[in-house]
DNA sequence: CGACACATGTAACACGTTACATGATTTG
DNA sequence: CAAATCATGTAACGTGTTACATGTGTCG
C-alpha cells in the first residue's frame, strides 16, 4: 500500500519511469527507508493493470519506459491523501509483541528484556539524529528522520510505563512498594528543530 | 515475523493447538490487533516445517492437533526476545509517506491534509483510552493500548513539527514569520497509569 | 576494453488478509 | 433439532524481500 500510492504521487508531478521514480522516492526517504529496485517495476505493472497509470509501451528512443497518471489514478491519489490510516488495522509492532509476550511468559526475565531494548532504542535515536546533522539541507529526509525519532521516543516512554507496571506488580528486590511507581512524566526527546 | 514468534512464545508455556493459541494471542492484544484465523494454521505449518515445533499428527482423541516447542524452537525464542528490531529496516509508516509526499507535490493543500490526519489521530487515541477504561482488569490489553496511544501521540507531535516546518517555509496568509515556529515542547498525552 | 552507473525486469519466497469449506461439540 | 461455538484447514491475492539475469551508455 505504501509504495503503490507513493508512486502515484510522484507521477502526479509528471510522467516518469521506474528508475527515476525509485531515485525520487529515495531522495525523500533515503537512508531511513531504502526501497527495493525490483518492487518498483512490479508495482508499476500492477498500477497499469489496474488502470491507474499508462505507459508508452514500445516506441521511445531511449530504453526507458515512461509512465503517466490516468484520470482514475489522479482520483485514487486524491482519495488516498485525504483518507487517514484505518483504525481497525494498526500495524503490529514487533517490539510490543516481544515485550508483552515476554512479560507474560514464565522463565523469562522481563526486566532484562526491557533493558536490552531500551538501550538499543536510545542508540538508534542517536543514529537518526546523526543522519539529520549529516545532511542539513535535506528537508524531506529530516522529516522522515524526525518521524522515526518520535516513534522511537514513544517506544522508550512505553517501555518505561511497562517497567512501572512491573514494579507495581512485584517490587524489584529491596525498595518495597513504598513510593508510587511514578510512570510519567519524564524526559522528552529534543526533536523537530529546523533540520 | 510477528505472529511466528508470538506463537513460539505462547507454546513455551506448554503444548497447545491452533484455536487456543489464537485465543491466547487475542486475549493479550484483543481489540487492538485482531488476528486472522487461517494465518495461525499456516504459520504453525511453517514453524513445524522449520523444525521449531512438533505436532502429534494423528493419534489424539479430540480433533485438536497439539503442537509443542522443540529445542531449536526454544533457542530461537530466546534469541528473538533478546534481539532488538533491526535498525536498517524500520517499518514504513503510511501516514509519514502520505504527508511527506503530499508536502512535496504541487497542487496539494498540504495544510489541509495535515489537519485531516491530525483530527483523526486524536479521535483514535480517545478510542483506545475508551478501550482501556472498558476493561480495567486486562493488564496485557492495557499495555498494548498504551503502546498504540504512545505511537499515535508521537504521530500527532510529528505532524505538528511538520506544520512548523511549513509555517517556516511559507507563512500562512497574514501573521508573517515574526514569531519563531515554536515546534516543541507541547501537550503530552495522559497515558500509562495503572489501567 | 573494463568498470560503473543507468535501466528493466523475473523468480522464489515470506508474511498477511479475505474468503471459503468442512466438520465436531455444546447448548437452547 | 438448530444454532452457536469450537476447530482445522485451503485458495487466491497483495505486498514486500532477496537474489538473479540482462542489457545500454559512458568514461577512464
Amino acid at each position: 500500500m505504501s509504495l503503490r500510492h507513493a508512486l502515484l504521487a510522484l507521477l502526479s508531478e509528471g510522467p516518469s519511469y521506474g528508475w527515476k521514480l525509485r531515485q525520487e522516492f529515495e531522495d525523500r526517504t533515503g537512508e531511513v527507508w531504502p526501497v527495493n529496485g525490483g518492487q518498483v517495476y512490479t508495482t508499476l505493472q500492477r498500477l497499469e493493470r489496474d488502470g491507474l497509470i499508462e505507459s508508452d509501451e514500445a516506441d521511445a528512443d531511449g530504453p526507458q519506459r515512461r509512465f503517466r497518471l490516468t484520470g482514475d489514478g489522479r482520483g485514487e491519489l486524491r482519495r488516498w491523501l485525504q483518507t487517514p490510516p484505518d483504525l481497525s488495522a494498526p500495524p503490529r509492532d514487533d517490539l510490543v509483541i516481544k515485550v508483552v509476550i515476554a512479560v507474560g511468559v514464565r522463565g523469562v526475565d522481563a526486566r532484562a528484556v526491557l533493558q536490552v531494548h531500551r538501550r538499543h532504542l536510545v542508540e538508534v535515536m542517536r543514529e537518526y539524529a546523526r543522519v539529520k546533522e549529516a545532511t542539513p539541507g535535506e528537508v524531506n529526509l529530516a522529516m522522515v528522520a524526525d518521524a522515526e525519532i518520535f516513534r522511537l521516543d514513544a517506544q522508550v516512554r512505553w517501555l518505561e510505563s511497562v517497567e512501572g507496571r512491573l514494579a507495581q506488580a512485584s517490587p524489584p528486590a529491596e525498595a518495597a512498594s513504598e513510593a508510587p511507581p511514578r510512570v510519567l512524566p519524564r524526559r522528552r526527546a529534543r526533536v523537530g528543530g529546523r533540520g
